[in-house]
Order: structure tokens, then sequence, then C-alpha cells
DNA sequence: TTAATATATGAACAAATATTCATATAAGGT
DNA sequence: ACCTTATATGAATATTTGTTCATATATTAA
């Protein structure tokens, strides 16, 4: 056992105890951290972009990646687990959509975030 | 060259110029999924919630996640390297904090989302 | 100025993730 | 039934990320 781990130093007891509280509301911070790892992506956020607003297939999205279509639907595939994206097959052509608002919620306030800090907050 | 990648099968073109016209808005696209990056592992989300209102030092982290002060440190870098969070040296204590409020914005955008999907939407 | 405290950092290793290639499945056309 | 198209998936490899351990730096106290 690593003695760090159990003679443990903390300052601030309280502040400590308040964080522990306050964690204890975010019941799903596994997933939460899914989520955001789903988003943290380049490749899978351009998809989720390209998603707003319309349907696309593998092929499309393939393309606008400029990727293969197997690692395409890798991605799509880890966006589907994550419950980021949902499919509608017509035909041969599976056609992709955003399940709901909150990743276009979340890529607007990240575009903010980045937007304000290039400019010097 | 992959030959895949050269002769490109793209069923709906029009959607994908929709899709690059619509990319091109979002110019800081690494910068944004940086910032997911920083949020995607559950411990460096537990930091973020955990300076949501409140400065803690290293070792208050450090204690909070049950990891060793390195570890904790090597964490919050990414978090500083990221501008998530920000420090003020107070003695021979640093004392972290959020940026803005950004962060928690994201944090709730995640949550309601992964609440919204385990009750069945 | 020596020692102790608080934290940072580099390097090595371990674990997770992404990409590629080959193959599988599912629907539609002939 | 057989072939083609659209996509998914498994396995192997390549890349990235996280953790640990040792060491470095900065501040304060003795």
């Amino acid at each position: 056992m690593n003695p760090e781990l159990c003679e443990r130093r903390i300052i601030h007891e309280d502040r400590l105890q308040i964080a522990r509280d306050y964690l204890g509301r975010y019941a799903k911070l596994e997933s939460m951290s899914d989520l955001f790892k789903a988003m943290a992506d380049p490749g899978r956020l351009k998809i989720l972009l390209a998603l707003d607003g319309q349907e696309m297939c593998v092929c499309d999205l393939a393309a606008l990646l400029e990727v293969s279509e197997s690692a395409a639907s890798h991605q799509i595939r880890i966006l589907r687990t994550m419950n980021l994206v949902k499919n509608r097959r017509d035909g041969q052509v599976l056609y992709y959509r955003l399940v709901d608002d909150h990743v276009m919620q979340l890529a607007r306030v990240a575009r903010d975030h980045v937007t304000e800090l290039a400019q010097g907050r």
C-alpha cells in the first residue's frame, strides 16, 4: 500500500466535506465523463455538428471526415453507445441523427468558452 | 494510398455541403474537443465540480479523489493547460479555482442528458 | 542557510483508445 | 438463389492517455 494514500495530508477539511456532499448530488458522474469522452475527439465532434438539423448516412460522414467508412462507422458506434445519435433505416441506407438537443447545447457552450479565451477573456 | 479514400462514395452531396459550411462556422473545433477531453475523465470532472464555488489546494483534491498528490497535480495540470482552472498562491499553498462559469454550464447539461436517458427520455 | 512543506514535472511503464484490414450481416436488385 | 450495396464488427496494431516514482522548484520557518 502506498503510504501517501494512507497518512493523507488535508488542509481544508471543511471544503473537502462540501465537495463530497456536492459530488453526491451528481450521481451519474461516470456517464457524464463518458458523454464528454464521446465529444472529446475532433472527428466525432464534426459528425455531431454535421448532424445538427439533418440526417446523414455513414458514407456521407466518412466523406466529410476524409476517413474510411469503417473508421467512420466505428466512431459512430461510440456515439450510438453513448446515446448521442440514433439511426433509422430506409432500405439499404441507415440515416443517423442526434438523439436530442443537449449535444448542440454542449457544443455552443464549448464554442463560447474557447472563443472568449482566444479574445483574452 | 487507400483506394477507399480516393474513389469515395457520397450519397447526399447537398447535405455534405451543408455540413461543410456549418463546420466552417466552428473555427476552434480542435480547442473544443480539447475542452471536452479535459472533462472526459471522472477524476478531472470531480475536481471541477469540487471547485464550483470554492477554492481548493492540491492536497485537498488528492484526498477527494483518493489518489496521490502527484497524480492529482498531473490531472490539474491538464485542467490548467485547457484553461478550465487557474490558481492563486497564498504562501506555500496554491489555491485552484474555476476560470469561468462555462464548466458548470457544461456539467449541468451533461447531467440533464444522462438523467433523462436513464428515465427512458 | 538549512530544513520542511506544497506542488510541479520528467521519464518509465501501464492502460485505454483509435485505426486498419478482413470478414460478417442485412437489404435490394437481377 | 445470387450478386451488389451499405454498414457493422472483430482482431491486431498503433497511438494516446494515465499513473507511479524520483526529483526539482518555490515558499516559509528555524
